[in-house]
DNA sequence: TCACAAACAAGAGCACTGCTCTTGCTTTTC
DNA sequence: GAAAAGCAAGAGCAGTGCTCTTGTTTGTGA
């Protein structure tokens, strides 16, 4: 006859009753928390609603978040870590010499995880709220989806550019170009780099508009106008 | 000695004092509710904080606005005005040949009113609210913008392209863009249509990723990027 | 093994929100 | 002048985030 402590034991947890009740119902609250994010957006998600779901007092939720920021800041971390694991998976299935490639993987990767998790996407790319600061675990899962376009960047010739500026850019400029990190082993362009953080703010305004309706009843599929100005950038990035 | 009565008469409402006290009260809850908006955003107005400011009962003011959705609809279309109204002031003001100029005139325009009016900014162009439902009268004032841009590209020729799309477009996106409808007595050149639009989410792309901290740290002033920006735009458009 | 400390769940409660309904008063209109 | 419409105030409902207290359960050190 086996012992029952010890399978119970040998479940996963090596800690206590209390430890792993904890960590379920951490894990819990996420699950459900999403859920609502998805449904109802940020604005309402309700502290007192997921402790409904889990048949809890809303107090007790708060020995597990301080705060209802610190549930959205959870969300947002796992939002961009979401929308960086689809960026980098879209991206590293690509040949590295395709440079197009990659970065249409990039663009088409972005769309499609802001279509699929529109309140989400919101959440990260939106209106901030005006109260809230972004604690520091958000920024180094924020930066993911960029440092992925950096990648590709580097990897691009300034010889193939068609389209040079009239003038030298400023020193301010210049400076601020030349202090972004390298890739490891690359290296910037200072002009390609100044074109692609540009086409990088009109990847996220095109998915703005398409997803916050400003394109409405003009552009009801964007799946070409997409696809267009992905390849309006390639050619201004002298890329095929 | 002037009759009291017809100097009251003639301060400008020829209605009775019920009416002028219901535009009076009007006005004054529009003025506080974009105090309100302006400081603190619009997940903070405040139906109730509005009635404490004014004196009233909360109850008072649904007999003015309906919902608190109303309120924020008003403000919205007064936004859209605003930045409509900065930016086709900036654009009539420069040299109908200088195609250039009026381009950058919209686009400084745009983002200064953005950078003034921060969270009037937010609440048109950042992330919708989930439930709320745009009513009809905020499409007009939010074309405003858009259709200054309409007529730039009508004056755009496209000989001056540097860059053409390697293929055709598909027909989808033919059809999409020939049924915008064109600045009268102007007309759209395709590709000029085309590269004007995703110009336009680029312009928002850029206004929404310093306004809402993507560029934070990097870019910290964003001038010189935001001119450089233009620049490239005004070439691959083709004008100087 | 036992006592103590820490962790926990529940409930009441506070201050706030949007919104509705009733009550009493004032202005307009017929 | 009377009826009707417009209006302000207050109470009240259902909801929110969050805190504090109370009683219970679990982990830990002597």
């Amino acid at each position: 006859m086996p012992d029952p402590c010890a399978t119970h034991a040998a479940d996963q947890a090596p800690q206590g009753v209390r430890a792993r009740a904890r960590a379920q119902l951490l894990a819990d609250v996420s699950r459900i928390a999403r859920e609502h994010l998805a449904e109802s957006g940020a604005p309402g998600l309700s502290v007192r609603a997921i402790a409904r779901e889990l048949g809890l007092a809303s107090s007790a939720l708060y020995r597990y978040y301080p705060s209802r920021d610190a549930l959205l800041t959870q969300l947002i971390v796992e939002s961009y870590n979401e929308l960086g694991d689809a960026v980098e998976t879209a991206e590293a299935a690509c040949d590295r010499a395709d440079i197009a490639g990659r970065y249409r993987a990039l663009a088409h990767a972005t769309r499609s995880w802001a279509r699929a998790n529109p309140n989400e996407y919101a959440l990260i790319y939106g209106s901030p709220v005006p109260g809230y600061a972004a604690p520091q675990d958000t920024v180094d899962p924020a930066t993911r989806v960029v440092t992925v376009l950096g990648d590709i960047l580097a990897d691009i010739s300034p010889d193939g550019l068609p389209l040079r500026l009239a003038e030298q850019m400023p020193a301010s400029l210049q400076a601020q170009l030349d202090a972004i990190p390298t890739p490891l082993g690359g290296d910037f362009d200072r002009e390609v780099l100044l074109l692609g953080v540009t086409v990088w703010a009109k990847l996220f305004g095109m998915v703005n508009f398409e997803l916050f309706g400003t394109f409405n009843t003009v552009f009801d599929d964007a799946d070409a106008l997409f696809a267009a100005s992905i390849d309006l950038d390639l050619a201004a990035l002298g890329v095929t």
